[in-house]
DNA sequence: TTGAAAGCGGTACCAA
DNA sequence: TTGGTACCGCTTTCAA
């Protein structure tokens, strides 16, 4: 039995042009049926709009973009969608692109380094600026995004054509530090994150503020990025130092994770073991007992990260670095 | 003090032809030099590139797509970024996107007809294809996304262009059933998505399946898609129905925000009061008690909404509704 | 190895 | 109200 679908059929695709023979009118004729222009006669007009349907006809973006160029295309580029962190970060930004008309091409990289770099080579090509997290050295994504507004979220920067939007949680870290230590815990542990070279910027913040309140900081491990890479680390940091009474990690998932993890070894939270998370997700406010954590304005910093890259592609008055930081601070739940 | 910033400077944008210029060479040098063409001298070649970077130049996209025609961008329309159901099938389409080299713009249409709208309008000249949720009438999609391949996602069709990813909750949500009235449950009610006109088929499926035991079909509530809104449905329902001992919810958030609430009440989950969503989010195990759940593979349903539009996009061999289902199984764990 | 010319599929400006 | 023509910025083909 042969099959219905002739080979080499394959309807090429068609243009302004077949829909202007089809009508029996010039190509401009088409274009202005299409876009509801005034100099038309109605019956043309109604012509053109069959012959169009009839055909199939869709114009081409790239013509169109072409000649109008007005569509502005951001890239952003998450890690890991399956965060509700950087979910909650791409909401903010997609509803801030929105508001502006312009489309946001969103990119997971899962995380990898690979995958950021083969992004980068493709996201050139395809937008008209870069928002998002990159982990890879500056001067890879300064080479592919050549000409091309970038901000980076979390993270700081050298090239001159790149904005930061920095996250400042020393402050917040600190009030975390000091108000389990309020409440009597000198033995307090972190779940960092993993697999990264150097130690994060929110351990060197734990470190400062443990210090700072003579509390031990030897007692870091890593975690993978997700709530079962949390409960793992926790119970490494509950076999390794079983006298540690509270947690502060590197994130919400992390941190939920290892309240999970308690839960299973039998700890209480908070009364045996306090845990303050940092991100301040509002899933944070569904689990048992509610997360403290150190909290950062998500909506802010979509929107914030979005606003930059505005100013940068107008050229007009680009925000500040003191601009260009959300700070995070303590939120009191129930988990400490 | 005036802003050294010069108004009316505004850098018009550098095409391939200043560069060509700049170097002293033809356009076509340029393009072959941007492009790693051979045939071109090394050292012209060098100097075209550091012309080019000199006025950072960068190429068109619209130019460079008009001509090439290879790039495929997919447009996805979501109700709520911010559901983890809705990020979970996103994530899926967006890599089975990556894999074949094509670029996916994300709206968020907030949920709201009037944001749907707007995004259909906005889409039809920015994408190749179209794939997610709509809750608008099939003609105002029909109408926006003319001579494009659509995809929905569990919602029928009935246009030509159309295809349709089937959810198949019916055997799940018996299964649901049936394991309450196994465990003694009698009465048994459901917290429904609110908002839309008629019921939805969800609560259909629970109707049938809970008649088909002889268990009362009456006490279903509204809520709204968060947390907060099945917290405040579980309140509505238990005060109009005290003898309640078991839900059913249109999905799991309502089912997070439920338990939440159940455990605020005194309830004890599964004890007193049985608890089962729908979707099957990796977020259920992390909530207290982990929640039981008519799971969908969302990994398979934004996979498969994707190969669907490759194979609408060449035309060749779509696969047919039988294909084009995910069927939902009851998962058990620790809500009921 | 390089350049001239012809498109890609539209829209804008003009004259008819 | 219509159509001719130029042009948007780039790539491809073909000569030089």
């Amino acid at each position: 039995m042969v099959s219905s679908s002739v080979p080499g059929t394959e309807p090429r695709k068609v243009t302004i042009h077949d829909v202007a023979r089809s009508a029996g009118v010039s190509r401009q004729t088409v274009s202005r049926a299409l876009n509801d222009k005034d100099e038309i006669d109605h019956s043309t007009k109604q012509r053109v709009l069959d012959a169009a349907r009839a055909l199939g006809y869709r114009p081409s973006r790239f013509a169109r973009g072409l000649v109008r160029q007005d569509t502005t295309t951001i890239g952003l580029v998450i890690p890991d969608l399956l965060n509700p962190f950087f979910t909650e970060v791409a909401a903010a930004a997609l509803e801030a692109a929105r508001t502006r008309g312009w489309h946001v091409v969103v990119y997971d990289t899962a995380d990898r380094a690979e995958e950021e770099r083969g992004t980068l080579q493709v996201i050139s090509s395809q937008v008209d600026a870069v928002v998002g997290y990159f982990s890879c050295p500056e001067d890879e994504v300064e080479l592919y995004t050549r000409g091309m507004p970038v901000v980076l979220i979390g993270r700081e920067h050298r090239t001159a054509r790149f904005s930061s939007i920095r996250i400042d949680g020393e402050q917040g870290v600190h009030s975390a530090v000091a108000h389990l230590v309020a409440r009597g815990h000198t033995r307090i542990g972190m779940l960092d994150h993993d697999g990264r070279a150097e130690p994060s910027v929110r351990r060197e913040w734990f470190t400062a503020a443990a210090a700072s309140h003579g509390v031990d900081t030897e007692m870091v491990v890593g975690a993978d990025q997700s709530a079962d890479g949390g409960g793992a680390a926790l119970k490494r940091l509950l076999t390794a130092h079983p006298d540690v009474t509270a947690v502060f990690t590197f994130n919400d998932i992390i941190a939920i994770g290892a309240l999970r993890e308690a839960r299973r070894l039998g700890r209480n939270v908070p009364q045996e073991l306090a845990v303050i998370g940092f991100d301040g997700l509002q899933l944070g406010a569904v689990v048992e007992p509610p997360l403290t954590s150190v909290a950062l304005d998500t909506r802010r910093l979509g929107a914030l990260a979005i606003e930059q890259v505005a100013r940068l592609l107008t050229g007009v008055d680009p925000l500040a670095a003191d601009d260009l930081v959300v700070r995070a601070e303590l939120r009191l739940a129930g988990s400490a």
